[in-house]
DNA sequence: CTGGCCATTGATAATGATTCTCATTATTTA
DNA sequence: TAAATAATGAGAATCATTATCAATGGCCAG
């Protein structure tokens, strides 16, 4: 994501544009899908060694909250951001290798939420994730 | 469950059955479903004050590993037990009050089993969990 | 019996990710 | 610009879970 577009989407929020949440969102904007805070950390301190760690907390927190990075949990006691998607998308999770692959399937979001209603639930949310061995990890374990 | 049962469910899997593992194991069955690891550990000790809570985690992860016992992770921080059932269920939460509710889609079931395939995945494991308000929350909120 | 071996246990320290605190700075407001 | 407000960095605190380690308890070879 270019920096102008950082610095309009921060203040299209009202958030007020540090030079510190700068670097955050573009550093994890940059850094692809599924990363981790520590990682996303090591790298912003890069960029700006005076960066806190509690600021990179509160900055995913804060641009979590505003609805422009998804907070993910795949389990393995860390969390995981990527920068929030138009569309929707669930993940397959190699259990081997950590490999994420994305995917999103219609029909199963209907279903659930025919099951959410069924029950009387206002459904805000859902949690699907496929976890096994990608093919790589398969071919190199025989 | 019976006290003999959870003998011979404890011997079967060739585990030693000790005090300790019989009282944990027959505290969290009579418990219900979804509880955490604190809860079971706070009534367990009602029965014997002296187990201490190191040897609830080591038997919960020994009946996990002999799939005795499943567990759970609601993305609140803390996970839950739940003896294991014949039938494979997802979830469906309250995230006002806590309440927890199961079901079982086949289809999305296989729905699943296809996405992983058609991605080269061969899937182990999945987590489908629901989050929404109960229909006694929404209507206390009116 | 009976001393030794090995699994189990309880108390407590350690871990690791995340959050909190608070004194210091930066930004906004008037 | 000065006062008011918000954000930051360093490190302490939290909280669930694990690891450590000395003590305990069976169980068996002799
Ligand atoms: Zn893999
Ligand atoms: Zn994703
Ligand atoms: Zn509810
Ligand atoms: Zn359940």
């Amino acid at each position: 994501m270019k920096t102008a577009n950082i610095e309009k989407t921060l203040h299209e929020k009202g958030i007020t544009p540090t030079m510190q949440r700068r670097i955050i969102a573009q550093t994890l904007f940059s850094m692809g899908k599924h990363v981790g805070a520590s990682e996303l950390y090591s790298i912003v301190r890069q960029k700006n060694p005076g960066i806190g760690f509690a600021t990179v907390y509160r900055t995913l927190q804060l641009l979590k909250e505003n609805g422009l990075v998804e907070q993910r949990d795949f389990g393995d006691g860390k969390k995981r951001y990527e920068r929030r998607d138009e569309t929707h998308h669930d993940h397959l999770v190699c259990i081997n290798c950590g490999k994420v692959e994305e995917f999103d399937v219609p029909v199963i979001e209907r279903l659930q939420e025919e099951v959410a209603r069924e029950k009387g639930f206002n459904m805000v949310d859902h949690r699907l994730e496929l976890y096994g061995y990608c093919k790589k990890c398969r071919e190199e374990k025989e």
